[in-house]
DNA sequence: AAAGGGGGTGGGAGCGCTCCCATTGGAAGC
DNA sequence: GCTTCCAATGGGAGCGCTCCCACCCCCTTT
């Protein structure tokens, strides 16, 4: 009596199907691929084949094979592991996993935070463990910029790192957007525009600093120095107490992010300016936050989600051999109550 | 004169670390592995080696080798691509990344919303594309479900599906949140409490209806019908403005979530009761959004990230072999002016 | 002194796929 | 009728790693 082995009942092979159709290894591969020269009689062999056997193909000897993955990664740089939750994240992965289904590439999320990530996103790039990256929220003289132009891998960056623009990025117009919130409450009669920065040590923070200051001196105005916050909503308050403190006349303030600017209005409402009759202001992200903000907030929209499309759609052409030109989106402001 | 021809420029092989470090491949690959047997000075002639040529092994020729591809899948059902952007799933994220960092997976991002990308979640499941998923959002009837049963990979469930309870799943206590919630409104002398029930066709839809029938029956109340709402704010506001239709006397009401609770408040302010006086309102989740409702909404904080974490942790214990058991996560009343 | 362990080592066979290339045979061209 | 060409085909060599196993050598046991 013959017993049966204990069966690994392993996933069916190329080699399996070819058999079962009575065809070679070769002739079922281009038939999975649908590359020419195979005859139909053979093609429909091997098809029927595939579906008796379930047969699906193995995408890790496929990728050993071709050198490809079939991946892209999306790593975040930042010490706090959290910023997967920040909304803005959330929608640039809304995005990026959009895009890259449309190229059939596989998203994986790597954070940079702790030693241990670093590692990882390190031999991801330098392993070849997929086929791209995008690259974003790096901070000044980030270790991972170097590792990244090391990488013989195509890399997109979403959002320029400081100082230098890398060979392919995907920005928002920043400085733009910052220039229109400041015109904006200039053209409404306000000459005292204070300005809340977000960290001066990431690009969008300079940026929208500098079209704060860009539109001040356009009006021939002084601009404020730049009192720095750290993007978050306490920041904002803080920096707007000393604000009043030092300039009690101010009639507005541009906040370089939403949170901020919430941050903002909580300080106002405390002191008892009104806004916007006595103090005007705008923000800068246009969250969900903004429209439930009391007042609602003014404040510069910014395209996340499509941030995150483009930032994949670049580098899925890079990975298919093209030379894309970097980007930058437009932004715009969105009227409300609070200017 | 030799032309050197175009150098390919390829990724250093454990071949060559051999080769440069007087070792065969075997040797090699023990001191990558850093298994037994291999001499210290061989050793360290293979450490010396590999920091020489900068070599990196290659994951995908070991995942082909070990059969392991060292990636873990979070699938995503449901029709909306944008689900990644509700603070949930962000959250979900946030733990889950943590929890397999731990492990050292990576972690793949899917989004089974459209066919396509339901074709390359069943790819993921039958080819192996990693060493194990995650599945979360399944709705009723969910083709998932039998993939995944049918898949032979460690799934673990986030959240039970409708109906039956997975082998290994990581769950919120629903329905004793819900029942706490009731029970409380009951305890502040309210006796006509309502319920704004999420969607049916979900577990976390029912078994939050089943704590609130729970508790109104045992206080020996008549529970209201489920009156199902889809856990956006304006399903919510217009379960509310039924509610008050019918019922113009309540003095409460339970929403299944925060969202649905925010819709309610707005249709009770609009049709002059005040919260909590006339109406008590308890919600469900305790999203960021729910401190800054207008009043603070008191309402079921559940441990999101942890349910990430959990599930991770519980995916990674199978796929390590171990069996673990399934997972209740607790949740608890946080008492705001709502209520 | 002969037999019996192991540690240390390298050869080689996979893992499951792609793709180059040699081979075949029939249609088209002279 | 005989080259010429090309679609169709299958064999085989990788892709870069792991791991089984046979082998050697030296140090203990009886």
């Amino acid at each position: 009596m013959v017993m049966a082995d204990d069966p690994p009942r392993r996933q069916p092979t190329l080699e399996a199907v070819a058999e079962l159709a009575g065809v070679s290894r070769s002739v079922a591969s281009r038939v999975l691929n649908n590359a020419p020269h195979v005859s139909r009689v053979k093609r429909e062999a091997v098809e029927r084949a595939v579906r008796e056997l379930g047969y699906v193909p193995n995408p890790t000897a496929r990728a050993l094979a071709t050198r490809q993955t079939g991946a892209a990664a999306l790593v975040v740089s930042g010490e706090d592991p959290s910023i997967f939750a920040d909304p803005f994240f959330a929608q640039v992965i809304v995005g990026a996993s959009a895009a890259l289904e449309e190229a059939d590439l596989h998203l994986m999320l790597c954070l940079a935070a702790t030693d241990r990530g670093r590692r990882r996103v390190e031999e991801l790039l330098r392993g070849k463990g997929a086929d791209g990256v995008m690259l974003m929220a790096l901070r000044e003289n980030d270790p991972l910029a170097r590792t990244a132009d090391e990488a013989e891998m195509p890399v997109v960056f979403g959002g320029r790192p400081v100082g230098t623009a890398p060979r392919w990025y995907v920005d928002v117009d920043n400085t733009g957007g910052a220039r229109e919130a400041t015109e904006y409450l200039l053209s409404r009669g306000r000459t005292r525009v204070a300005v809340i920065c977000g960290r001066l040590d990431t690009e969008v923070g300079r940026a929208r600093y500098r079209g704060y200051r860009d539109a001040m001196l356009a009006a021939g105005l002084e601009p404020f120095p730049p009192n720095e916050g750290d993007f978050t909503e306490p920041s904002g308050a803080d920096v707007m107490a000393a604000l009043l403190l030092q300039h009690p006349d101010l009639d507005a303030v541009f906040a370089a992010n939403d949170n901020m600017a919430a941050g903002a209005l909580r300080t106002l409402r405390e002191a008892g300016r009104r806004v916007p009759a006595d103090v005007a202001v705008v923000g800068f992200d246009d969250l969900a936050a903004a429209r439930m903000a009391d007042p609602p907030l003014t404040t510069v929209h910014q395209p996340i989600a499509a941030l995150g499309r483009e930032t994949a759609r670049m580098l899925v052409a890079l990975v298919h051999g093209e030379t894309p030109t970097p980007l930058i989106l437009p932004t715009h402001l969105v009227r409300r109550a609070s200017a």
